[in-house]
DNA sequence: AACATTTGACCGTG
DNA sequence: CACGGTCAAATGTT
């Protein structure tokens, strides 16, 4: 796995390219296919920065913090809140803690949450706040996050987020995604670019906040990448070349993801959610070029 | 009036 | 029993 540093890298040359690509719109509105708003590219820029400040600030924390983190997290979608008790249940069994956002400032997520708790955490300077979907009754979304800071000067604030938004109140950033896969797919013999699960299996489950994820099921997915990739090439030896070129490549950013002609349909089977959730899939695959050099 | 937030209490978990 | 997640009445805001 590559470093933090190099995590922070790629996810501010994410950004990067994102910028520049709005930068592009503003100097040339008619050069872009506006696919994307410009505010969802806005958005992205964000939330790159977002995971890149997450990433730096967490590798001051102790590798057994770091461990202990990422053994919590869990990539099971969310169970619906069929429970009629009024308490919670164990965290280990009925929640998902999916992914974690480090920011300067509570950044708008494009979701309305409704605050339904305030708590002192021991050994925590500041209080933590607890949000859940407002539309959690209305469409029965399970959607929840703590928001908490961290840091003074310059403040931090980690929120959390558990669930998966089942509301659907935000399409927006899919079309980013959308965009993304269209673009990816335009560059040389591109075909499909497949992380994490089928689709069919998140039809109807999901539809979560855009961020970059800087812990987001971590293992889990080094595995489901490895897999993956193994399954569009049906070659082992390549899933490991790509996996070693990337490691060592200068992060050019120029360098995009190009996966060999397979025999996987060109049925897309992209998943957008996993794959900008998970740095890891970056450092198997490189940057993602959204066409804008 | 309707909706959102605050806050003390409740209670499951480890 | 301490901790932390949630409830729900009280309070504030629109």
């Amino acid at each position: 796995m590559n470093s933090p540093h190099e995590k922070a890298m790629q996810a501010i040359l994410y950004g990067h390219s994102c910028a520049k690509r709005l930068k592009l719109r503003l100097e040339e509105p008619m050069a872009d296919d506006r696919s994307v708003s410009s505010c969802d590219l806005a958005t992205s820029i964000v939330h790159c920065f977002s995971s890149a400040i997450s990433i730096l600030s967490d590798k001051q924390k102790s590798e057994d913090d770091q461990v202990s983190d990422l053994s919590s997290m869990d990539s099971s979608p969310p169970l619906p809140q069929i429970s009629h008790s009024k308490r919670r249940k164990s965290n280990s069994t009925n929640s998902t803690k999916n992914w974690r956002d480090d920011s300067p400032d509570p950044y708008y997520d494009g979701f309305q949450w409704r605050k339904y708790g305030q708590k002192s955490i021991k050994n925590t300077k500041y209080e933590r706040s607890y949000y859940r979907c407002s539309y959690n009754i209305d469409h029965a979304c399970g959607a929840r996050k703590h928001e908490q800071q961290i840091k003074d000067n310059p403040p931090v604030y980690r929120t959390t987020y558990f669930g998966h938004h089942t509301c659907r109140i935000n399409n927006n950033h899919d079309a980013v995604f959308a965009a993304v896969r269209d673009q990816v797919d335009d560059v040389g013999s591109s075909r499909i670019i497949r992380f994490g699960k089928e689709l069919d299996q998140e039809k109807g489950s999901h539809s979560t906040g855009f961020s970059l994820s800087v812990k987001h099921e971590e293992s889990i997915i080094k595995e489901q990448t490895t897999d993956q990739y193994r399954e569009i090439t049906g070659d082992d030896k390549d899933c490991q070349h790509v996996i070693a070129e990337n490691q060592s490549s200068d992060s050019s950013l120029s360098s995009s993801y190009t996966p060999p002609s397979s025999s996987v349909s060109e049925t897309d089977m992209f998943d957008s959610d996993l794959l900008l959730n998970n740095l890891d899939s970056w450092d198997r695959y490189g940057l993602f070029d959204f066409g804008v050099h």
